[in-house]
DNA sequence: GTCTATAACGGGATAGAC
DNA sequence: GTCTATCCCGTTATAGAC
């Protein structure tokens, strides 16, 4: 663990987050990183394996964070556990905003570099799956399709949030409330009627 | 109009459109204007100015088609215009990808330079207004204040889905049946109960 | 206003020593 | 595995003719 690779990764991760894809230069990893150049070509072959590798990096890290759990904490019902899980990626905390800066410029670099979709959508998959999965818990009576759609609605709009967060449009407190009560209103959808 | 200094800001938003902010090369843009590199610098003195205008111009060509409408065809009731609002911007026309794609790209700059934030956000707010009147026609008994709510949703919704779509995650159908169904979901909750 | 030609530069990528 | 040094190409930007 914590190998000089990983180093790396995570200075990618603070570079992404500071500057953007767009703006990610080799040399400024190199330093933040405390690393020569040429020893990040040696492990990554060229910019898109950086970046390739940032964004696996990254995905780990959010799962380990959302999975991540006191075991001496009481535990959570499945419907505050979904709100956890997606309110998590909305805090002013130094590693989220960059890992959500970051998920925001991979899937924005990923419109115009095909090199990324794959990578891409399949953690999205990932992560729309778990969702559905909670709100399945919330929800054992709703059918599995509807679970899916609300769960892709979820994903897409924390993402949505999140870059009018990121990008100064409102405040953390709004889009988390934002984000809350479009929660409720999935859930209020999923009711037996 | 359509002056010569016109055809290059459509060009731009062509090659934005295809290549990303980042992407773009000011002689593919001269090329895709008919017109030399050296034109292009004696309109807009250097790359970031290119940008800015280009932004700028988006995004007045994006609330004119927004509010285009056949003045001879049948006035749509207000459930309809919503949908055909929040709808226009998940097509796969040539000229609403484009914007989507500008439109994303901008968002996604802004995290990162603030001299667009200040734009971005006023055309955001102006956008969200708009919806929100139309949630308050289809639903006149809801509070102000959850239409705002509502409004804000929908189009941070949309804003994700655009992105997931034109990041390959998602094909536009699917797209635009959760935006469909996102619509419904929150017509649902303003509802008088 | 518009072009052509070219200067100047940034940054991705590699070679080779250790 | 890691570094230093450097090549080299693509791009921005400018000079100057028309």
């Amino acid at each position: 663990m914590a190998s000089r690779n990983t180093r790396i990764l995570e200075a990618a991760a603070r570079v992404i987050a500071r500057r953007g894809v767009r703006g990610l230069r080799v040399e400024e990893l190199a330093a933040e990183a405390g690393v020569s150049t040429g020893l990040i070509y040696y492990h990554f072959k060229d910019r898109t394996g950086i970046l390739r590798h940032t964004l696996e990096f990254i995905n780990d890290r959010a799962e380990r964070y959302t999975n991540a759990r006191d075991p001496e904490a009481p535990p959570l019902g499945p419907r505050e556990e979904l709100q956890q899980v997606l309110l998590l990626e909305l805090q002013d905390s130094e590693e989220v905003r960059e890992n959500s800066a970051a998920w925001g410029e991979l899937r924005a670099s990923a419109v115009f570099d095909p090199a990324l979709r794959e990578d891409l959508a399949r953690a999205t998959l990932v992560w729309v799956q778990e969702v559905a999965a909670l709100l399945g818990q919330v929800r054992p009576m709703a059918p599995a399709v509807k679970l899916a759609a609300a769960a892709e609605r979820l994903t897409a709009l924390l993402e949505g949030l999140s870059m009018r967060w990121l990008s100064g449009g409102v405040g953390i407190d709004h889009a988390r409330a934002l984000m809350e009560s479009g929660i409720e209103a999935e859930l209020a959808g999923l009711e037996q009627r």
